[in-house]
DNA sequence: AAATCTTCCAACCGCGTGGCC
DNA sequence: GGGCCACGCGGTTGGAAGATT
């Protein structure tokens, strides 16, 4: 069926993509190259807005897209960073080779929100003490300047609510200053990441939150939320095999996480 | 077999941000 | 400094496909 229809404030066609117009964006940027939206749909001879011809590549067309399930190890992957970074798909899927943010947000609302959320309802009384999830990371890596030496993680900042004994709450808000060298941004990001962690094992070493619990944690962020080093995620690495397989003992950590 | 319900995902929409003038 | 524009992101929606009654 074709669901495609013709805007009538902008004239653009909306709605699914034909195999034609598929094959109009592909030759286009294989011409010219990813981005320049805002001329593609000139470029290309497409009936279609820039945003949509945009989406339309990252998440459809791009080569080496991965279609189909997602692995054991890519479940577990989504559920660690999700409880690093929130709804940070794009930063989620930048860890995941070939798959687009778009899947890993359908991926989760569909998939693991739903199997979660009875995990999180369940009594943890007996914990004295917790990280919350409203752990919020917040980089915006936007578009680089060539010209200047723009950090990645210029706006970043870290908060964090530690639940006391007597049931009190403290937050912590982090603003660090990010230095200035342009070499590698995205070391400088997840440095920044695990500067986080090293403030709660900073907190667990004056007793104010439970050491076991956070040395467990810990460890997993420090062995598996490493900085990709020269663009290459180092969590899926050739020849790595890991130890994800058992997806039980993932849903042991996610409950550890809470 | 038909009707209804549920699930899933491609695509759309609105908004925040950065760059440029 | 302010306005405009383009890009990128996350939330939401619409409809196809599958499951259930």
């Amino acid at each position: 069926m074709n669901t495609t229809t013709i805007s009538k404030s902008s004239g653009v066609r909306k709605g699914a993509w034909t195999e034609e117009e598929d094959l109009l964006l592909r030759r286009c940027v294989e011409m010219y190259g990813e981005g320049k939206w805002h001329k593609v749909p000139i470029r290309a001879g497409l009936n279609r807005c820039r945003k949509s011809c945009r989406l339309r590549w990252l998440n459809y067309l791009r080569p080496h897209i991965k279609r189909g399930d997602f692995s054991s190890d890519e479940i577990d992957l989504i559920l660690r960073l999700h409880k690093l970074l929130g709804n940070r798909w794009s930063l989620i899927a930048g860890r995941l080779p070939g798959r687009t943010a778009n899947d890993v947000k359908n991926y989760w609302n569909t998939h693991l929100q739903r199997k979660l959320i009875p995990l999180q309802r369940q009594d943890r009384k007996c914990r004295v003490l917790k990280i919350t999830e409203n752990t919020i990371v917040r980089p915006r890596p936007r578009t680089f300047s060539s010209a200047k030496n723009v950090s990645l993680c210029s706006n970043k900042s870290i908060t964090k609510t530690i639940h006391k004994e007597d049931g009190s709450k403290e937050n912590n808000i982090c603003e660090k200053p990010i230095g200035d060298a342009p070499t590698d941004h995205g070391i400088q990001w997840w440095t920044s990441l695990l500067d986080n962690c090293n403030e709660i094992e900073e907190a667990a070493a004056v007793g104010s939150i439970n050491l076991e619990e956070n040395n467990k944690l810990l460890s997993l962020l420090h062995e598996e939320i490493s900085p990709p080093i020269n663009g290459v995620s180092n969590c899926m690495q050739e020849g790595q095999s890991g130890n994800w397989d058992d997806f039980s003992v993932d849903i042991d950590l996610w409950d550890l996480l809470n």
